[in-house]
DNA sequence: CAACAAGTGGACAGATGTGTCCATTTGTGG
DNA sequence: CCACAAATGGACACATCTGTCCACTTGTTG
């Protein structure tokens, strides 16, 4: 590892300020550097030592964040309804740490670090993707491009929500009505 | 009018203002009051003088833009598919003004104007939508709170589009998702 | 336990944004 | 056309955030 070359306290620190990190960046999307030094008990020349500037912490913490989603979808790979488990587990996770999406769609990390983040969700959604088709429990319409919009439609969803029990709710309402639909099927076109 | 009591040139920047700021607020979520008055050609006292601060700019744009949503969709109110018609407005109008809604939420501003617009949406849907469910076109169990999840929803949905084209197109797909569902009719539970 | 390099904290310079102030300009009513 | 109040513009004071620097502290290794 390349941790094996810091000091003890030099590691110690580099973990406070990711956990302080991902705690000020789940409730808020307005954090400067000098509030994550804060929180961590850390002085900024520290912080900056670790990640060069605002945007390397952003992106150090949204890579925690896919790595933790992807894990946890690989489990259900096999799994005949694996599209629609996996869709509300992305949405679920994204309710957690809702402000880090915004944050990271600020950022400029967006264009290296997000892509990496897309280009393994398509991987991840795939197969259970054709596999719910084959089954007939989707629409043989839907692209993968779909499951990116309804992942930011979810998102938006949770827009107004408060806390995220809350932001929860909106997320699997708005799931719902995307699966669903709200008109009656005998009123389809 | 108050505007009588307003010499002409006042008049005349005060619109140069509005002007400035619905465009830079079109594009960009960050704009600053320096900008907005660099934009309209006029000193920031100027800006200042008319809008006390960032809040009251934004409001007064926000509340243009209700007026205008609003009184279009006065017009459809007796439409029998008048709640379809609506919502597709009010999703692309959302789509000319994306960076405005992002604004509004930001400032605090949300607390009086935000609920006020709210409020006007709510009362023009409120027909719409139960002549909709009394029609069939509608599943009986939509309310008015999936109204606002649905507006949010396309905002959501045109997070990552570039360009005013690019987001209407995705919030209309958005909303087509929403409508119809990604579940067949048949394997709806 | 000593010596040294790795690591640290807080002060600081520079950039950017907000809102205020006042000397000067410009419409307007008589 | 004049006098005056309304309106203006840009400088400025104040706040906040970013990223750098350096004198000092602390872990580590022999």
């Amino acid at each position: 590892m390349a941790n094996s070359q810091l000091r003890s306290d030099a590691v110690r620190n580099r973990d406070r300020i990711l956990d302080a990190a991902r705690e000020l960046f789940a409730s808020s999307t307005d954090v400067s550097m000098c509030e994550v030094a804060r929180r961590a008990g850390v002085g900024q020349a520290t912080l900056y030592r670790n990640f060069p500037d605002h945007r390397a912490l952003t992106a150090e913490v949204l890579v925690e964040q896919i790595e933790r989603i992807t894990e946890l979808g690989v489990e259900r790979a096999g799994d005949p309804d694996a599209f629609f488990v996996l869709l509300r587990n992305l949405v679920e996770d994204m309710a957690d740490l809702y402000a880090l999406g915004e944050l990271a769609r600020r950022d400029a990390c967006v264009g290296s670090q997000l892509e990496q983040h897309r280009e393994r969700i398509a991987e991840l959604m795939k197969r259970p993707l054709s596999d719910a088709k084959a089954a007939g429990t989707l629409r043989r319409d839907t692209s993968l491009d779909d499951v990116f919009l309804v992942l930011l439609m979810a998102k938006g969803a949770m827009t107004r929500a408060q806390g995220a029990a809350a932001r929860g709710a909106a997320a699997n309402r708005a799931l719902t009505l995307t699966l669903e639909g709200l008109m009656p099927s005998s009123a389809r076109i």
